[in-house]
DNA sequence: ATCTAATTGTTACAAATGTAACTGACAAAC
DNA sequence: GTTTGTCAGTTACATTTGTAACAATTAGAT
């Protein structure tokens, strides 16, 4: 399996790319002359149905992306910040939104329709390989989310979960990682697959063992080794 | 959600995409001038930390799609057959594969590079939208499985997974559709994420209701309209 | 400061799943 | 034809998870 540093260095790469893709050639053919869009908190970028294929290339800012089942589960797939791409999946054929996006804070995002995306990849051979490897990685994330449903337990994954936040969000604070952006244990849960219940009972356990705290403001402070050692 | 239905019209366009692309223009570019492999049943087309960064174009056969997690589980995501891609995943940035790719039977696979794939769809606009489709629709795929470990119980998942089986490989056979590709019942439960023994029992349990049978050579003959009722 | 709503913490119990240990059926190898 | 190995079926039991119903805490609103 991928180790936690391989995991971390991926990201960089990817996050690396996107830097490009959004402040890089791209950004002058594609993002400027289009005013971003603010969206408060818990507003809605895209909703399931929707029929619209606008990517969002968010500018600042943490966004969830997930779905909605048939009987009302919502799910996380993902958490995405300033510099990334949402909404990727509207390339799928004409079929409307599987999944939806919606502000955890207050962010910025310009919406660029996919066909003038995929225009611009043509006359941009170095564009398209990093949107190649964008989307294998969307891809790679989803499999390790597979794998970790069908191996890990609540623990595990609640472990996992943090350490993602932690690479993706965190933020040195004391001797600790902070997660500035703010989740409720009903959404980590959305993020484990587990009930909040056991979100709530697990977390303290590792609040007791001193492998996490709550900052004041509730803040998540991770203490990542610690982490890295209960993962294994 | 994605009704029974859409799935299969779905699956269906893809597969129309990729017959495009194999038998297409793409064909004369890619594929001509290059010898087939053949992988009889049991063979690996790749394993987990190759470091090739092919594609593989499936002229003839059945192929599983999967992993294997650091403790020994083994996770298929997918079966693929004729006229599909494998090892799409290949585009990961420069790091090792995190998938391998087994044959169900004996297949027959033209290997490309990606780099001349990636080559190729640049002076190819209309491929390019394709691949793009079709890479979405693996995302599309994996977020499904996502839901479904997330919220649906053994049998439901079971269901579900026949269901694909059948839109993938099914051929009507009496008045029902069969699975002409054997599949072991640890394979089964690979793709459903449970034990075994559970599957033992599901299957058994819609077998008892008339809702799937053996046929003789131990394939599967499902009742498609019973088994979509029994997954709602 | 108090009230209210949302969030978090905790528990007992039911249901689902994993585990382990078998047996039987079947087919390939010897 | 026996042996051997793989696959399928079944069961009792331990664990884990979901469920439901609360109490405690916190943050905001008035």
């Amino acid at each position: 399996m991928i180790s936690v540093d391989d995991k971390e260095s991926c990201a960089a790469c990817v996050s690396a790319a996107l830097a490009t893709i959004v402040r890089g050639k791209l950004c002058d053919k594609l993002l400027s002359n289009r005013i971003p869009v603010m969206f408060e908190k818990d507003d809605i970028l895209y909703d399931l149905g929707d029929g619209d294929h606008t990517f969002f290339f968010l500018q600042s800012g943490v966004v969830k992306v997930g779905t909605m089942t048939e009987d009302g589960h919502e799910i996380i797939y993902d958490v995405r910040k300033a510099g990334e791409v949402v909404g990727e999946l509207c390339m799928c054929g004409g079929t409307p939104r599987s999944d939806r996006a919606v502000a955890l804070e207050r962010s910025e995002a310009v919406a660029v329709p996919y066909v003038e995306v995929v225009g611009a990849l043509q006359t941009n051979p170095d564009l398209l390989r990093k949107l190649l490897e964008l989307f294998c990685q969307s891809l790679a994330d989803a499999y390790e989310q597979v794998n970790r449903l069908a191996v890990d337990d609540t623990s595990q994954r609640l472990t996992k979960v943090l350490l993602d936040l932690a690479s993706k969000l965190g933020r040195p604070a004391g001797k600790g990682i902070e997660i500035p952006t703010y989740l409720t244990q009903e959404e980590i849960s959305q993020m484990v697959a587990v009930r909040r219940e056991r979100v709530s009972t697990a977390l303290n356990s590792l609040r007791r063992r001193g492998i996490i705290q709550y900052s004041r403001g509730g803040h998540l402070v991770l203490d990542v080794r610690a982490l890295e050692r209960h993962a294994a």
